[in-house]
DNA sequence: CATGAATGAGCCTTCATTCAT
DNA sequence: AATGAATGAAGGCTCATTCAT
């Protein structure tokens, strides 16, 4: 809803020259500019840059960032949903690609963290923002409830609730991915391998109590 | 209470216990800084306020801050240090006051919950600025060695080193207590209770397990 | 005169010479920037004014000042440098004009000193400046150095190098010239007629010696 | 008069210890603060420091400083006539101690161009405060002005006026001291041992067309 | 659709200076 | 005589945002 992931190419004014990604539709300058906030804000934080520069990554004029977006929180929000979108495109299909438990457990705790290590200094933004400003919280958790409907519909339909361990689950997966990708694991001493460990297992367990997917 | 600057010139009757008295030592003008500060960014967070108005919020001039502190980030990192000196104090008293590993769990997670409750503007900034601040990031992790220090003391002199263990306790902790306050338990449909009670459960059995009391 | 932002809305009919136009080109805005602040500059000196002021000087915000300068002296050494490329222009165009080597030297002198006379605060400044900033300094040193060049470029091309003459030339003309400008020499008893004379015939004497024109 | 040289130590309150320079004459801390701000000066530069700094370099306290001087302008003022009086101190004493005009010239010009070098920093921010500021341009003349009166006193009593030599003699040589001490000279190529066998021959002239002293 | 020159509010910081002791 | 904590005015500079084209 709010990021715009596919890709459109064709439909720009078929002229050939001229560089610079000038006239295309709304849409795709739009893509651009959240594709090239994201890739700002996590080299330089959401503090460390602006909304001048943020337009001028993409190849626009500032003025073009406030036809396409009201404000800076905005285009992070925006990122970051894109960001959530993809992981979780990532997890569905790791989900679908099927086998035992505990070697999707495997596969998806290594995508996971993978996102959060090439992401994390846009999640470390997240949280600033998220600490710091009401309306970044309140997306921020409505991201989450999505990813919690989004576990549910991996159940078979008639399944029991398991809200409660979900939350847990995504609640442990994600600080525990942050911790690590964030090299606070490592400065307390803790060994990264275990904690990786019992984070697969604690996934496999949830998907075999209440297996998320209809069928093996 | 906002700045007594004013209507109390005349009075200079060598009264000696006279009310907040301007010209104080500079220590008890830190502490009032510091003091004025932690409940300033409790408030508005760190992004919310500037140096100048915590100056005046406690009753000094913008000057007087440079005086005490280089700059923001310091003097928020210095009300930190203080509220992570007060929890300590208070789960240290708690210790000391002797009781079943399970009573004295309760009462620590009521206290820590109690602080981060009291607290949780200030610690959402701290979140924040930890997340953008290489500096507020160092301090952070310096910070919970330390108590990985003082809960290490707390057991007895020849014990096993429990420090992974410990480490994911007190983030355990942390992270919980920090999400009941902010209310992201909640936004999720997850019941406080039962979250708490696992807590108290989760420290019980560090306490029986290390024990970090040479006597119970 | 001073920030024509107001009261200038309704006429937007499609005149097409306006009188000071807004949003002009970036050029105009730097040049109408320098100029206003070479005048400030002169009549306040340096330490006088500041960026704020000077932006306001030339009708335009304090953020349009840093979008064309990096700071306050970078403003002053381009006003400094547009006032002796001006000088230079004089200079040579009286050059040009011709005459007996008495009256091109007296010609000459008497345009150098108006234009110390006219721009004394802004030289004074520049001394100023120069003292106390090693950037300023550079950029003066510079700028004298391409006097030293013009200079040698007005005279034939295969003549003898003449450059610590020219050097003593320019450093006299320009020392008496703020003098007299300044009121330094009055102030000592010293006749003002005088001085200039000897100005003048030593000019006239180096135009003689090494001759800067190729043809009378 | 600005300037207490006199060497002035016995005075103090008999007490042996204390290290720091408390409880002094009034003259005693003056004539600390102009040497320190002296010092400080030169290193610095005027705007390079402030008074608190100044007091501290000497040993006081902010508060100290205001108690001997009204302002920072004041100190620096009485700095440089300090200066002023050491240089001509050193002057007349090479006078005194006789010789041929050429041999008394060559030991002026150096040890002038000595103390030039060895305070050039003081000097610079000199000619910085004179240009920026009317009270210390009404000083640096009036110190002028004085010099030109211990000039003429050198002279025999019936002795022509020369007051107009001896001000573009004085000029000249402040001048070029300069820029030979701050390396102006050399960064526009010119040599400078042939400037100040110049500088030398020049006062050499004017001794002996004047003469300074009534007798060798 | 895109532009880019222009903005004004406001933050961080410094400094010459004072006042109660 | 000396202190040192405290000041308030102001200056340099940034940034999210807008407007006329």
């Amino acid at each position: 809803m709010e990021t715009p992931s596919k890709a459109r190419r064709g439909g720009a004014t078929g002229r050939l020259r001229d560089a610079r990604p000038r006239r295309g539709t709304a849409d795709l300058t739009r893509e651009r500019l959240v594709t090239a906030a994201a890739v700002e804000f996590n080299r330089v934080g959401y503090h460390g840059t602006d909304s001048n520069r943020l337009a001028r990554a993409a190849g626009y004029a500032p003025a073009t960032f406030y036809k396409h977006f009201p404000d800076k929180r905005s285009i992070f929000l925006a990122a970051y949903g894109a960001w959530v979108t993809a992981e979780w495109s990532d997890v569905e299909r790791l989900v679908r690609a099927g086998g035992s438990a505990t070697a999707v457990a495997a596969r998806i705790v290594d995508a996971v963290l993978a996102m959060h290590r090439r992401w994390r200094g846009l999640r470390a933004s997240l949280r600033g923002l998220v600490a710091a400003d009401a309306e970044a919280r309140a997306f921020y958790r409505r991201q989450r409830r999505l990813q919690l409907q989004r576990l549910a519909a991996l159940r078979p339909a008639g399944a029991a609730d398991r809200s409660v361990d979900d939350a847990l689950l995504l609640f442990t997966l994600e600080r525990v991915c942050d911790a690590i990708a964030d090299g606070e694991l490592r400065d307390l001493g803790v060994a990264v391998g275990p904690a990786l460990e019992q984070l697969r297992s604690l996934l496999a367990a949830h998907i075999t109590r209440g297996g998320f997917r209809p069928s093996a």
